[in-house]
RNA sequence: GGGCGUUUAGCUCAGUUGGCUAGAGCACCAGCUCGACAAGCUGGGGGUCGUAGGUUCAAGUCCUACAACGCCCA
């Protein structure tokens, strides 16, 4: 470190530079010496979408990835992180769309070749952006590695699963009906279209029976204006109240056409009327009535959600109603003109409030029409089932284990994917049309080379399908397409299956499921053992971060206020195991406080160590080093087992006490004294041995989640005297279990230690005793010979940092007269008041601590009174109880007998 | 309507298989510029663990019901 040190921690100064410092050492590559050999631990980023720059979920998202990936590389794996960014087809598209809006232009303008080109300059530009912001955040990614999912290598992944798949019949091409954004102007898949409960109206319109005048059957419908393309009405087959209806002819108002009343089991008789019209070509269900039933498919809808009255033109003028006037009229406004038109012709029997679920488009916010299409299906039946088996034999571990059981009943109901996309930006569509409409597919063994006639006719005039794929047609290939499949890579060889996959519980179905789905496939293998599912950020009131409430937190913005570890460790500590966050920017304080305090207790130790210490920290024998030496144990024990399970709040929780409680409060303030020149050689020695040791265990267990600081302190403190250091702290070994330092009599003995020093303290301010006095006839009377040693043995630090004077030590000691006493674990602590000091304060206390020990025993005796929990408990929980009660019976006697002492 | 999650100190959250007087960070009160750190140190106050039952010698922890909030599916 250079002198002079400032007294602050100053990210920002090393940040950049131990960056570049890692990325040229190759380490992030998984193939330094050490990794060699070695078993693989992987793990492919989710890829950020270039739509935009990453928000503080990625960072959260991320920050566990790198913490797992440096934590496996220290273990000595090969580890692989795999860095990438999303195309994200649609989401992509609308913002460069929303761009040139504001440049009062249109896609359509630019065609589709030059507005493509407009997609890739924005791609490029948040590309950068976001392997900035990874870099920014210290992620250990292998930037070698870097794949886009539409790269040439990813577009002929894609190409190759279609083809497969055709060849597989696990595609096919069908008309369906299909979630339809009219804004987007494109299908989106079931996963796309979210359902958002809505409060919405039922209505209820009478449709009159053909040769039966003043007879109606009654159907209920929250989208009214579809009715134009009702083909039939729908009963329950078991409801009585229809049975003579059945079979009879109505006459569809305002249309005119004549549509049957047929029975289906799929018609609930408790909702609505019971009633229901059929109206196959705008709902799903009515759809499936309509295949039942063979009845004609209508549209009257045109994509972008207004109506479109060529399928029932025949009709026009077939009714007073002026059907013609609703051509082109937008889908909202022609429900309120055909409510009117019902109600003015007394055919609206009522309407009623009613809630449903309203899906939207999950890009632009647009409500999803029922459309039929034309589209392009993945068949899930088979994939699925592959992939529920293989959860079912266990084969992916989720994080937190419930999850297991959510993306399991999805798998179990999955229904076809729709994969195409009718917008510009994305894989397009390989598959070629002739003039005769046949399809030609590449075969699956060359699937990049375009095909140059039609399969079936020969026909040369061919054009390839305008659609591009769903983005997660390319993502769902992930896990092996960025290791180079379809190719036969080395990397494919070496590390697929990867090893854990950090994701957010939103896309479970959309990605992990049918990652999972397309591993099986075209690897006959799972794509990853572990999938842990990280909470979402939220904002300080609960609520989900967005640019609409522009609620969010940039990481960026923190980083640069109080430097990536802080931002990292933070988010770590802040976020136990799939738990939501609620952020606010101070959220930051505790961790960049603590990368402060780990920065100073390095550059303390700096100041006391040059060169090498002449001592062997394993043959430590004062109190505090075995401590410290000893926690230091259970330190690297504790965190390995943390996150070797995924606990990553665990693991900084336990690192925080560890450095902040028992190295920096205790074990520091516990050395300076033998640090000093007046100190003796061998056990100044010592403690700097010591110190050097703990400080090495602090950085390395420190370092997945403080990445910069740790390894800054590293270079500049600890490789200019271990022996043959490694190049960087990120591939030097993980600290190995010391069983041999652990001490539980070292660690139950300073916490004697401490309780003294704390009931020196605490009566020094409860008596508002000077703080330049050192008195000389303070006592600790120990209620064990055990304890006095204890205390007699460390009592120069206690007296060090307890300011006293001479001190006595023994069992079962008077109290000196005039003297505030405090019971700390081992006996009580006396002392003489003097001077101008605060007795009642020392009396009010002692009457509260009173009070407190009194409910404890009451608690323990309301235990021991009790004959069943003789008998029935542990018999060692039962001697346990009997054994603290005595501790408390004479503490508390001991607090009474000193209270009289002060208030007399 | 079904499923899942949450409910513990003023705020944000920990709390393994039930078992010493329920913890942390922030905030709060009091004191401290003693050569790592005021982004700090020391001491302290503060909780009928959502409600109501139940199981048990013993429940924040297990069971049942209910309530509030949130997420997902229909």
């Amino acid at each position: 470190m250079p002198e002079p040190l400032s007294p602050r921690y100053e990210p920002a100064t090393i940040e950049g530079r131990i960056y570049q410092l890692w990325e040229s050492s190759g380490a992030f590559a998984p193939n330094s010496a050490r990794a060699r050999g070695a078993k693989p631990f992987v793990v492919t980023i989710p890829p950020p979408n270039v739509t935009g720059a990453l928000h503080m979920g990625h960072a959260l998202n991320q920050t566990f990835q790198d913490i797992s990936i440096r934590f496996e590389r220290m273990r000595g794996r090969a580890a692989l992180w795999v860095p990438g960014t999303d195309h994200a087809g649609i989401a992509t598209q609308n913002v460069v769309e929303k761009e040139l809006k504001k440049q009062g232009r249109r896609r359509q303008e630019l065609g589709r070749e030059g507005f493509v080109q407009e997609v890739w300059k924005w791609k490029d530009q948040y590309e950068k952006r976001i392997c900035t912001q990874m870099r920014a955040l210290g992620q250990s990614l292998d930037w070698s590695r870097y794949a886009f999912t539409m790269d040439p290598r990813r577009s002929a992944a894609v190409r190759k699963a279609f083809c497969t798949l055709w060849e597989r019949d696990l595609v096919y091409r069908g008309k369906r009906i299909v979630n339809w954004c009219p804004r987007c102007m494109t299908a989106l898949s079931d996963e796309e279209a979210e359902k958002h409960a809505s409060k919405g109206n039922l209505w209820k319109f009478k449709y009159p029976v053909k040769g039966m005048p003043g007879q109606f059957v009654t159907i209920a419908t929250t989208r009214p204006e579809t009715m134009l393309g009702d083909v039939a009405v729908a009963v329950n087959p078991k409801d009585e109240r229809y049975k003579d209806l059945v079979g009879k002819t109505l006459i569809l108002p305002l249309v005119g056409r004549e549509i049957p009343v047929i029975t289906d089991e799929a018609v609930e008789r408790e909702f609505g009327t019971g009633a229901v019209k059929v109206t196959p070509a705008h709902d799903q269900t009515d759809y499936e009535i309509g295949e039942r039933h063979g009845c004609e498919r209508t549209v009257i809808m045109n994509p972008e959600g207004a109506i479109a009255l060529d399928s029932i033109k025949a009709y026009i003028g077939k009714t007073d109603f002026a059907l013609a006037t609703l051509e082109g009229v937008d889908r909202f406004e022609a429900r309120k003109r055909i409510v009117e038109a019902m109600k003015e012709r007394e055919l609206l029997a009522g309407v009623d409030d009613h809630e449903n679920a309203v899906g939207r488009c999950y890009r632009c916010d647009t409500i999803v029409e029922p459309y039929l299409s034309d589209q392009w299906f993945v068949r899930m039946s088979v994939l699925a089932k592959k992939a529920a088996d293989a959860q079912r034999r266990g084969e992916i571990k989720f994080h937190p284990e419930r999850w297991e059981s959510f993306y399991l009943s999805w798998l179990d109901n999955a229904r076809d994917w729709c994969v195409s996309r009718q917008i510009w930006w994305g894989h397009r569509v390989p598959v070629w049309w002739c003039e005769n409409k046949h399809i030609t597919v590449p075969p699956a063994t060359n699937a990049t080379t375009d095909p140059l006639q039609c399969a079936t006719c020969g026909s040369k005039n061919i054009e390839q399908d305008n659609d591009v794929f769903d983005t997660w047609m390319s993502s769902w290939l992930w896990p092996f397409e960025v290791l180079g499949w379809p190719e036969k890579t080395s990397d494919l060889e070496n590390y697929y299956p990867t090893d854990l996959l950090v994701t957010d519980r939103g896309i479970i179905f959309l990605w992990v499921a049918r990652m999972v789905m397309a591993g099986l496939e075209f690897m006959d293998k799972i794509p990853f053992h572990h999938v842990y599912i990280n909470g979402t950020v939220l904002d300080a009131q609960g609520r989900k971060m967005s640019k609409s409430l522009g609620n969010g937190i940039d990481p960026i913005d923190m980083i640069k206020e109080y430097g990536a570890d802080a931002v990292r460790y933070s988010l770590a500590i802040l976020s136990s195991e799939g738990q939501d966050l609620k952020l606010a920017k101070e959220k930051f304080i505790q961790g960049r406080n603590f990368c402060n305090k780990v920065w100073n207790a390095a550059r303390f130790i700096g100041m006391n160590l040059e060169g090498a210490p002449r001592a062997d920290a394993a043959k430590a024998t004062r109190l505090e080093d075995r401590f410290i030496r000893s926690r230091a144990s259970s330190a690297i024990d504790n965190i390995t087992k943390a996150l070797d399970n995924f606990k990553y709040n665990d693991a900084a929780q336990e690192l925080y006490r560890f450095i902040w409680n028992d190295f920096c409060d205790h074990y520091l303030e516990s050395v300076k004294g033998r640090l000093g020149a007046e100190a003796e050689t061998a056990d100044r020695e010592m403690a700097r041995a010591v110190l050097l040791e703990t400080l090495q265990t602090i950085v390395k267990l420190l370092h997945p989640y403080v990445p910069f600081l740790t390894e800054e302190i590293y270079q500049s403190m600890l490789v200019p005297v271990l022996m043959n250091p490694a190049p960087t702290l990120m591939e030097s070994a993980w600290p190995a279990p010391r069983p041999e330092a652990r001490e539980a009599a070292a660690e139950r003995e300073t916490e004697i230690v401490r309780d003294a020093l704390r009931a020196v303290r605490n009566l020094r301010a409860v008596f508002n005793y000077p703080i330049g006095a050192n008195p000389d006839n303070a006592v600790f009377s120990a209620n064990s010979t055990n304890a006095a040693k204890v205390v007699r043995e460390n009592i120069i630090l206690i007296r060090d940092l307890g300011r006293l004077g001479e001190a006595q030590v023994g069992v079962d000691l008077p109290r000196p007269r005039r003297s505030g006493v405090d019971v700390f674990d081992g006996g009580v602590f006396y002392l003489p008041l003097e001077g101008q000091v605060d007795v009642a304060a020392g009396v009010d206390q002692l009457k509260k601590k009173i009070d407190k020990v009194e409910s404890g025993i009451k608690g323990i005796d309301a235990k021991l009174s009790n004959e069943s929990f003789i008998s029935r408990a542990d018999s060692e929980i039962v001697a346990g109880e009997r054994a603290r009660r005595g501790d408390l019976e004479r503490e508390i006697a001991m607090l009474r007998r000193n209270l009289e002492g002060l208030e007399s």
